[in-house]
DNA sequence: CGTCTATTTGAATGTACTCAAAAGCGGTGG
DNA sequence: CCACCGCTTTTGAGTACATTCAAATAGACG
């Protein structure tokens, strides 16, 4: 039950007085998800927003063929919500999971517009990090729109060093836009061509 | 040079007060973009925001290739900018064009800072604009992972039926993620499965 | 009206997918 | 500690969706 991550976070873009640390962490859950639970579920309505203190949860929807797309993993100190269901408060389709067992600090949705009201600066903190998290989006789109399958894993493989070793490949491929199988073959080639 | 549509934007989120309009409006610009030009191009640094008050704007990349991918089309009452340029000040990969000629406000960085500080309202609007927009990326991309070339056309069409008719297919193509020609015979297929 | 660009159409090609089967790997229980 | 089970990864053959290239047609704009 240590938010001290949490705090060093909001120390990227704003600074808090003790006592709005206090106020915060009062309005703070605190959750251990094992490994393959669920913070959320799609056709839930979400009612909270996570950080990960540590450990790891992916965001994935399910089409109608029965096959994962996976849109963010969440590694420790990153943000992670079903956005769309959190803000229309109708049901969303997104699942978190937890990929090994991990700690999160949770704000409920009311709780936050709280935060707002009485911390003003946590307003900024936000557009920042959502802002951030937008271009991030942008940037990914574009490269489904621009890049080849081998090229959107050679620049995952950049963008998340730690990740790669660490995760089934199966999800990887889920987070790219190809099958598991033709991420095996790209592999395949990759080590030849070396 | 009427901003009336720009302060109805923001009365969707927050209450402004006269004085607080007066002091905005003292911070923007207005510009009017001929078809064809441009509002900024790759390679420059992005200084400001802009917001459609009538006429339509696209965002798009050129990819290694020379191929165009738009990420976002900018109609009347939208906000465009290169987000990635603008926040992070090197240069950006966006090119911003008027489809037709087009009246907009401009926000400059400094001055968007500034309007911050003297209105914190301001904060919370784009809070919430920048989360709705953060929404709509990641439907999209959830969209190019999960769907096929003409499922994305057929929810194009419902997400911008004022565009449709309005603009070359071409750049339909280019932002549902397909080749002209290829999406040139979905319709021609789609005509005859009527 | 002529020119330039957008759209259509067709044939050949390629990238990525499906289905199926085998091999690898990790965890669990005997 | 080994054997087995389930899941992930690999490999291969056949297929499909989408692209490329080329040429014809249609539209838009000065």
């Amino acid at each position: 039950m240590d938010f001290t991550p949490l705090f060093h976070n909001f120390a990227k873009h704003i600074t808090l007085t003790k006592t709005e640390e206090k106020y915060i962490t009062s309005l703070l859950d605190f959750k251990i998800i094992k490994a393959k639970e669920f913070l959320v579920q799609q056709g839930e309505i979400s009612k909270q927003s996570a950080f990960v203190l540590n450990g790891c949860l992916r965001g994935y929807t399910i089409d109608s063929e029965g096959t994962e797309h996976v849109l963010s993993f969440a590694p420790k100190d990153w943000w992670i919500a079903d956005m769309y269901s959190l803000l229309s408060q109708k049901p969303g389709n997104l699942n978190i999971e937890a990929m090994v067992d991990t700690e999160v600090a949770l704000i409920s949705k009311t709780n936050q517009d709280l935060m707002y009201e009485k911390v003003p600066k946590l307003e900024r903190f936000f557009r920042i990090i959502i802002e951030k998290s937008l271009v991030a989006y942008q940037q990914r789109l574009n490269d489904n729109l621009s890049l080849t399958a081998t090229e959107r894993y050679m620049k995952f493989c950049k963008t998340y060093p730690q990740l790669i070793n660490n995760i089934p490949q199966k999800q990887i491929a889920a987070y790219i836009g190809v099958t598991p199988e033709f991420l095996s073959k790209l592999r395949a080639k990759q080590v030849k061509a070396k």
